[in-house]
Parts: C-alpha cells; structure tokens; sequence
DNA sequence: AACCAAGCTGAGGGTTTGCTCATATATCTG
DNA sequence: CAGATATATGAGCAAACCCTCAGCTTGGTT
C-alpha cells in the first residue's frame, strides 16, 4: 500500500466477486504451499496454478509474473505482522520496560508461529533481492511502534536511542527467523520465546535504567 | 567434511594442478557475484562460467549441477565463520562473562563484516532449501564453542541450559543478519556489534549471575 | 430471456536453462 | 621427445519455463 512497486510487480487486476477472491486466496495458498515443499527454485507459474487447481491462464489474469506473485504474498504476510505489533504496542498505556520486553516478543512471536508454515514460506520468498525494499519498510514499522512503545514507558525519560531500538528489534526478528528456519532446534521452540523475553528485558534494563535508580534532577 | 551429502550435491571432482584451482576459486568468486548482481532466481550455470571467464564445461567438469556449485560455496563459507568462532573461543581461558559476550559477538561481526559482500551472497544461497542441514550444522558447531567458553567462565557454575545458548547464539546470528540484509540500515551498522555486545553482557548476566552472588551451596 | 461483464481455460509459441560430448590444449613423467 | 593424464572449450540438444490469446462459462442486471 505505502509502497509503490514497478508496474512488473503489482497485480493487474483485484478480483470483484467472491468467486474470483477464492481464486486469488487460493493462488496464494498455493504459493506458500510449492514454497514450502518444492523450495524457490522449483517454484514455478505453472506448478503454482495447477497446485490451486486453476488455469494457468487465471493466474496470470491476476498477476503479471512471478515476482509480482511472490511480491503480492510477501507484502500481504509482512502487512498482518506489522498491524498485530503496531495495534499491541500502542493498546499499551504506562508499560514497565518488562511489559514492553513482553509484550513486542510475545506479539512477534504469536504472529509468526501462529502460522509457522507460513512464516518459512515468508523467509524464502523474502530472499528475492526485489523484496528488501518491503522488508526495510516493515523493519521501520516495527522500530516505529517499539519507539513509541518505550517513549510512553515511565522507565524511560529521553526518546529511546535509534541504536538500541534497532538493534532490540533486529535481534528479536532475526533471533526468530533463526529459530523458525532451523528445523532441528524447532523442538525447543516452546521455550525460545521465554529466553527471548527474559533478553529483551535485560537489554532494556540495562540501556534505560542503568545506574541504580538516578533520582529526579 | 563432516556431512555426507548426495551425490547430487557432491563436487565431482577435485582440482589437483595449480590452474584448476585458480578455476574453481574463480567459479566461486564469480557465483558469489552473480548471486549479488542478478540474485538466486537468475543465477544460471552459463551466467556463472561467463563470468568466471571459463567455459561452460569447465564449470561442469568440477560441480555436478547448479546446486552442487551452491552447496559447496555454503559450505566453504560456513566453514570459515565457524572455526574461526572455534578458535577464538577456545583461545579464552578464564573469561568473564563480559569477555565471552564481547568475544564471541567480536569475533562473529568480524566474521561477517569482513567481506560484506560474501556474507550477503551466503545468506542468499543458503536460502535453497537443501541447505538447511549445512546451516543447522554451523549453529551446533557455533552453540558448542560458545557453551565450552562459558563453562570455563568462573561466574558460571555449573554448565549453561541448553535454551541460554540456543538463544544468545539465535540472537547474534540472526540479529546479524537481520542488519547485513537490510540496505537500509546499513548505515549505522558501525555502532551494531557495540550494542550487541552490551546486549549479550546483559542477558549473561541475568541468566548466569542473576541473584546477588548466591554462594555456595 | 437477453445481454454483458467478469472470470476461466489450456494448447502452444518463443525463450531460457541445464547439461553433454567430441575435440583441443596444457602439464607432468620418464 | 613421447605418451599419459589433467584440464579446458563451446556448439547444440532436450527439457523446462513464462506467458499469450481466442474462445468458453458463470454471475448479475434489466
């Protein structure tokens, strides 16, 4: 939506009737699906539409190419991510820096392994060097909404620093993508968020109330 | 080395004479280029030998298929991060907890950073999802360096929970790469391994030295 | 019913890609 | 030098792929 891509990646048409969404929802689901078990080397218009049980014609009524499909589902799953943190940090009033900790990592971490075949087929579609300009932008989301999270944090008296907030919210998406993609440590999943809560909110500490309680100035 | 890939993925031969390996070393050089200039999806076999300034066949003659040519420049570069992680680790001998942070973080960001480039490239390639198992490999090998320094941490008593380790090493690769891949932010990139550091002393920290000094029991 | 968009189909043209093989050159060994 | 081995070449074929187009079906409106 904020974005404008080249016309090679936007969709050319959106579907009117109910009929056609199902198509498109289908064409998507079967996207993430070759994805998935094929890989993105494998991946290819016509496997993808056979998969959704369309025309390959159909396909290409909706999108002028590949990357326009990939580009279409990667903005569309990047997008619910960034609504779901976005809506948590701002429905938090006066947070301690251990809610803020809490809070953005459970939020990221539900989003993403509420669906976690989804989000692997994100991670690859994602690696197409045309995608980085979408990724960068939901990155900024993210940052935005930690930002104003902690500004509102009693903890916290300055703006938070752009280092700290950046690197906070590299280490807890990149931290995730590491754990979702690596298929042996996928056991202990159940746990990772935990670790990573507890991380975050040393940081924070660590970065926003480092002395021992500096009284008012 | 220690995996015992498919013979799909297997190099097929082994250069011997000094020119063969200036061939392969050019093959690697010019697949890492093309995978920055053109990206995974129009990497072909053809692109690369052209770009290599070998032929066609050259290309073939050492590497059974495009995939093989990806799997074992992986695998090289994997290889150079994790023992250069093995070596500085077991080169600390009675750490604090702050030098195994700094150490470890140090000598990753290093790692990466000292030919950008090349990092970009790897995590492009290890995208393929027959990878997967190289890369789960090098976390294990990175996991067990950083739980053998930390043992031999004296504020660590007893050996560290598997899920501290899966996380901070989660954390420092994954945070990495988030901010390599991001184009955006890699401007303040410079200040990145900093706060990474102040990071990992925090979380050591509190999962290590988390009460005041419970002495011994 | 008659009409018109909107939606769907799939054979096939033109292109790209992976890879082979017959041939040629370079290096080594005795 | 002569033979053996290692290395390099590149035209070209089979297969895979992207995408179009002319015609067909479905849904909605009057």
């Amino acid at each position: 939506m904020t974005l404008i891509p080249p016309t090679r990646l936007k969709p050319r048409k959106n579907p009117v009737q109910a009929r056609a969404k199902a198509t498109v929802d289908a064409i998507f689901e079967a996207t993430a699906q070759v994805l998935l078990s094929e890989g993105l080397a494998r991946l290819t218009t016509n496997h993808v539409a056979t998969r959704a049980g369309v025309s390959i014609g159909t396909l290409y009524q909706y999108f002028p190419g590949k990357e326009a499909l990939l580009y279409a589902l990667v903005e569309q799953l990047l997008d619910q991510v960034a609504c779901q943190i976005e809506e948590a940090c701002a429905a938090a009033e006066r947070p301690t820096l251990d809610d803020c900790a809490a809070l953005f990592v459970e939020t990221y971490f539900a989003a993403k392994t509420g669906d976690p075949e989804k989000a692997r087929a994100l991670y690859l579609a994602s690696s197409h060097l045309e995608m980085s300009a979408l990724v960068s932008r939901t990155i900024v989301r993210l940052q935005d909404a930690a930002a104003q999270m902690l500004r509102r944090c009693p903890e916290v008296r300055a703006a938070p620093p752009d280092e700290v907030v950046t690197c906070w919210v590299a280490v807890v998406t990149g931290g995730t993508r590491q754990i979702l993609e690596d298929t042996n440590s996928a056991m202990l999943l159940p746990g990772f968020h935990i670790e990573l809560t507890r991380l975050s909110s040393a940081y924070l500490r660590s970065a926003f109330s480092s002395g021992p309680k500096r009284s008012d100035g």
